[in-house]
DNA sequence: GGATCATTTGTAAACGTTTTCACGATACGA
DNA sequence: TCGTATCGTGAAAACGTTTACAAATGATCC
């Protein structure tokens, strides 16, 4: 590209030094109206764009924050990230890196490497469980939160998320509740995915309070994919006695599902109860609407921006709160077949 | 952050230049093997990680592209996005630098200047449409894409994208065929959406050839969700007659029309036919699964990386090739009631 | 009426790389 | 044996900002 304008040009044109052009566009009101007027102009006119990679090779920060998700793929994390992105460029200046790490550890690392040395001043990782290299990646003192999870043991960053296993056991217990004794979970992949594991065991401990198990071919494990659900509820629905409840490790799963209960000429909820975890715009609106976790990926967003831009700022804010996950009871969920309603 | 182990670290304790070192990390094979094995080790041992800011500064090109998009919150955006970053790191070791605009002009322009001044090496953009602004704050040799359309007049950037217009016009024609007369649209919001306009105009031509109109009632413009979906058609079905089809600007407000054709007590397609645009998972898995054009999100994502990675190097490629964005025939498209089914 | 202090500005030193240039050494052709 | 390429290396000059630091100016206070 052609040379561009740099600050000495803006300089030059304003009948100042260069430290006051910096500083006039930096720091307005450090320097006199009259030449900050001078300066705003020469700078207009010429179309001036600080060059960023010397600003930020002279200032230490980069105005950038980096962000490693497991996709992008999945809407959940995409309206995270259009959350975050917003509320850094709106409240705080900044821009977003991400990486997409497709639920690959070594491509995780690899993505926190190249955020890390392209230079960032924070970072968003997604869940508690990570490889030690990616941890070691990280320098003490480079800002970091952890999203999507809250209570995280030996976790020495802060945490911006809910309980999944609280969640996933609130559904478990409204399933509970309405009767069923036959319960089934169609969960995410948990190796390597903290958020997918926190899910089952905390379905699972639900369950146990009730003297009931989760173990295969009653737990299945599969790629957050709808056809992967259908997949799973099919074979779930060849089993006898079928169960009379599936609770799915996100809305994908949910969707496919009910999909292939339909598909075997079974009624939900009235054959059968699936329930969600995500709470996704097109499931939310589906037929019958699916009743889900609602997780606050766009307010985890937001807080993840605010958080990291004081830490960056060199400010101490205070530990985050744990985020509601509620529980959104729509049309996939009712008592089993053969029994009334309860009362209430 | 404490001093990070700088290039003079790893010279000093490899026994060479710092020239030496850039180069054996930069171009192996102008460096002899025995020093290229000193510098390697030394570079492991110590952990260095390049300084982005330094080297962008020093070399003039920040190895990071940036992407300005209406939002991240649509999945066929996000799927886009996800393609071209995994693209970008996995072939290019670039970084993906992104920007979404939320469908307001302002902030595009806004955003594409922080990216700019953040500093990439090429940029992609959606649609061909954009604010006077926008455009002149790209210099004519900054790399650069538009996507999502094909045949741009009077746009001198490579276009990596398909035909809207003809896809829409298609599947007019195919809904056409199937004998209806009576025939909706549900459009985007087309003001400085130049995809959405050209679908409406893709639409209307097609109606045109069978000596029909698109006008209000017939043609409404919404937003981009399943909210708005289910609004525009809960009205359509008010018109007396209503309409035998409706051809929606996207999955969204298909899915919304759908759910509210059948709370009215309709079927789909029996009663009455629709159609989406962008092909998005949860859809195609719906009940009964829509029939959508298809839109090349990820391939677009994909050639777009390449592309401008091949700009970015100074290299020349050859104007990228019409994408195809076949129509998906699926369950929500029918003959119109009380009409056979073509013969074929 | 000085001394002190804050405010505004300029000078120049970083910031950590890449890259040009020069240099010596080695290989090659005549 | 003597130029003449070729190759590997180091010294040092960019790259375009920010930010101490110093200097100059004017205001404030005894």
């Amino acid at each position: 590209m052609a040379k561009r304008i740099s600050i000495r040009h803006v300089a030059a044109a304003a009948g100042v030094s260069v430290a006051t052009v910096s500083r006039a566009l930096n720091m307005p009101d450090r320097v006199s109206p009259e030449l900050r007027g001078r300066v705003d102009a020469a700078a207009r006119e010429l179309g001036y764009l600080a060059n960023g990679a010397a600003r930020a090779l002279a200032s230490r920060r980069t105005g950038a924050m980096g962000a490693v998700v497991p996709t992008l793929d999945n809407a959940i994390f995409a309206t995270c990230m259009d959350a975050f992105q917003r509320r850094l460029d709106a409240a705080h200046g900044m821009s977003l890196l991400v990486a997409s790490a497709g639920y690959d550890p070594a491509l995780e690392t690899r993505g926190l490497r190249s955020l890390l040395q392209r230079g960032v001043d924070g970072i968003l990782l997604v869940g508690a469980a990570h490889e030690p290299e990616t941890w070691s990646l990280l320098p003490a003192e480079m800002p970091t939160v952890i999203t999507w999870t809250h209570h995280a043991e030996g976790c020495a960053r802060p945490c911006i998320g809910f309980d999944n296993a609280a969640a996933a056991a609130r559904m478990t217990r409204h399933l509970l509740e309405l009767g069923h004794r036959r319960i089934a979970m169609i969960a995410g992949v948990a190796r390597g995915n903290d958020r997918a594991a926190a899910r089952i065991a905390g379905v699972r401990a639900a369950l146990a309070e009730a003297g009931l198990g989760l173990e295969p071919p009653l737990l299945a494990e599969r790629a957050y994919s709808v056809a992967d659900g259908h997949a799973a509820m099919t074979a779930l629905l060849a089993l006898d006695p079928r169960p009379t409840a599936v609770i799915c490790g996100n809305d994908h799963l949910a969707f496919g599902a009910v999909a292939a209960a339909r598909a075997r000429g079974l009624s939900v909820p009235a054959d059968i109860s699936v329930t969600g975890f995500d709470d996704l715009e097109f499931p939310a609106h589906g037929d019958p609407p699916l009743t889900t976790v609602h997780v606050p990926a766009a307010e985890m967003g937001r807080r993840a921006a605010d958080h990291l831009a004081a830490l960056a700022a060199g400010e101490v804010p205070p530990l985050p709160p744990e985020l509601e996950a509620p529980i959104m009871l729509r049309g996939t969920t009712a008592p089993p077949p053969g029994r009334a309603a309860p009362r209430r």
